[in-house]
DNA sequence: CTGTTAGCGCCTTCAC
DNA sequence: GTGAAGGCGCTAACAG
């Protein structure tokens, strides 16, 4: 039947090659590769395994896809790869998926609207089971479009406006205050809070916290600055004039997220500034190099892993049929106190 | 026809069900869909446009994909996705599928031969297009399981025995001997080469290159360790007796891969050895944090985002029917000295 | 135990 | 211009 015969066949094989090899029907073969329940004979059985290996068939999922309309198949879409902390929490909704006995396809979208949009589509129309989405901004007619399409979805660390849909995130509020209160006990009176522009929730949450949290302390100062965090020498300046602000006050930074906190440490380092001596620094996200930089850097380690578990856990339950009301699931933040906060 | 007519359908609409609302034909909706080439009367792509809306249809790629046998997709798996070189090679593979037209989906085998096994057989199973694989070790069977069902491949960094594959990597001869020179002329008379079990022809590679380039010096000590990533004893005892050996001379550590040299310099931080005034400190794979960690750390820079780009503009010709003899890409790494290798 | 048949959703001749 | 019919590779009744 099949024009050519060469063992290493030049397109694959089908389940009907195997079939004709095998002198027997496309079910039988069907029922090897799935059912197998002893409802096949020892011969045919035998006869068939050898044809597979022959060919070196490989059902095509595609068509079992199509015919079963399930894939077992997660997406997970990340903002921004280069991030620690999206690798970590995608660490963990892979353990949890293995565990599930689903398989996860990553997707980066390079923090571009565009490309989130692309890869949302993409996972849809191959219908993924569910989709875990670290958002790359607020407002984004995409995935809510995706939600009519009742594709099962989770949202983490950062919230979508207009879109009800379970997220995992950090406790912003508790984890802001903690770090507030931490360099305010250990005696700095100038707290500088520096954002990337506040275009997702979690920073908008965050700088609001500080604000809210100093307002109960009137006595020391706080100020905010937003960069972008390509923006070195605005930064430099940020920096700079912030410390000739108050020449007299024990001062201290705070990053938004670990990306920002880098960018902070490298224009520190780059104006001579010393994290520690001169000035207080911290920032959100647990960094591998924190304790490693000069006296170390106090960080609010979140549970990274355990949100991606978390997440996917949440997902298989939609997926599942669950269709109780959305959740907003917060998880504690650590604070790692290093010397670059240590006591004035 | 379609039993409910609700148009948050709890079920996707097909392209049947399309055309039924559009009171037309299947055909011509998947004219919409591609050709369109003028072929519609505005009436009915008014009328079908309109449908697609109201049923919020989407395509299967899974259905067109069975039917064309193309996918435009392309895999990358990922040894292990924690590692910043990963990270960057992926960015410059993503960079160039964009290009392309091609769609990214990544899979990290978290240094797991069976995880690679199966991510290999699933994306084969996908039909993608073609495979950019960083492999855990040498010898798969996997891999070349595959070859057989002549899926087009790349490989990164790492080659896999017995198996004729493109592979985008380092120069490492050319790396390893900059690296060494490089210590030996900052006046290092002692160097200790740290690496991971040498499971992958890189590792194996710069060790072997440095163990010849040091037997053009037999002046000077060289010496080699191996240990696993997460033992920390070991490497806190390799270290010391490294050092308590060799008291009279300007001793130096390389390590083989920027995830070594990370636990190294914890290693030190521990024993309160610091890199620069009291050992040397180098490693392949450029740091994010290398400036900011004490004096700095030198490192050996790879250009990972044009090896990514690299290895997927390869497999591109190879999708493309390219059958000429495989070829070994190397590119030049880049020293970057910095304090810890400071001259004595 | 085993083979035949009818689709899954889509694209593509081939007629009308 | 438009639609009907067949088939991509596979599974799941339904017969034998």
């Amino acid at each position: 039947m099949s024009k050519k015969q060469e063992p290493a066949a030049a397109v694959r094989a089908t389940i009907r090659d195997v079939a004709s090899a095998a002198k027997t029907g496309k079910t039988s073969v069907s029922r090897y590769l799935n059912g197998e329940k002893d409802l096949l004979s020892d011969a045919l059985k035998e006869r068939i395994g050898r044809a597979i290996a022959l060919l070196d068939y490989q059902p095509s999922q595609m068509a079992r896809s199509l015919k079963s309309g399930q894939t077992r198949l997660v997406g997970l879409i990340i903002a921004d790869i280069t991030n620690p902390y999206s690798v970590e929490v995608m660490r963990g909704v892979e353990a949890a998926c293995r565990q599930e006995g689903l398989t996860l396809l990553v997707c980066n979208t390079n923090n571009e609207l565009d490309q989130e949009k692309h890869y949302l589509q993409l996972l849809s129309s191959y219908r993924v089971d569910g989709i875990v989405v670290n958002a790359v901004g607020m407002r984004e007619a995409a995935i809510s479009t995706l939600q009519q399409a009742n594709l099962p979805m989770v949202l983490i660390d950062r919230k979508v406006a207009d879109f009800a849909c379970d997220v995992i995130g950090l406790n912003n509020v508790e984890a802001t205050q903690m770090m507030t209160n931490h360099l305010l006990q250990q005696g700095f009176e100038a707290l500088l809070f520096i954002s990337e522009p506040a275009t997702i929730n979690t920073r908008f949450d965050r700088l609001r916290t500080f604000l809210q949290r100093m307002q109960q302390s009137p006595q020391y100062i706080a100020e905010q600055g937003e960069i972008e965090i390509s923006n070195t020498e605005g930064l430099d300046t940020l920096l700079r004039e912030f410390i000739s602000r108050h020449p007299d006050k024990h001062k201290a930074v705070m990053c938004v997220n670990g990306t920002l906190t880098l960018q902070v440490t490298r224009a520190m380092r780059r104006l001579g500034i010393v994290w520690g001596p001169d000035i207080g620094l911290s920032g959100f996200d647990e960094l591998v190099w924190a304790e490693l930089a000069g006296v170390g850097i106090t960080t609010l380690k979140q549970p990274t892993y355990d949100m991606g578990v978390a997440a996917l856990k949440r997902l298989v339950t939609r997926i599942q049929g669950n269709t109780e009301p959305v959740t907003d699931l917060e998880f504690s933040g650590e604070l790692i106190a290093r010397g670059s906060t240590a006591a004035r």
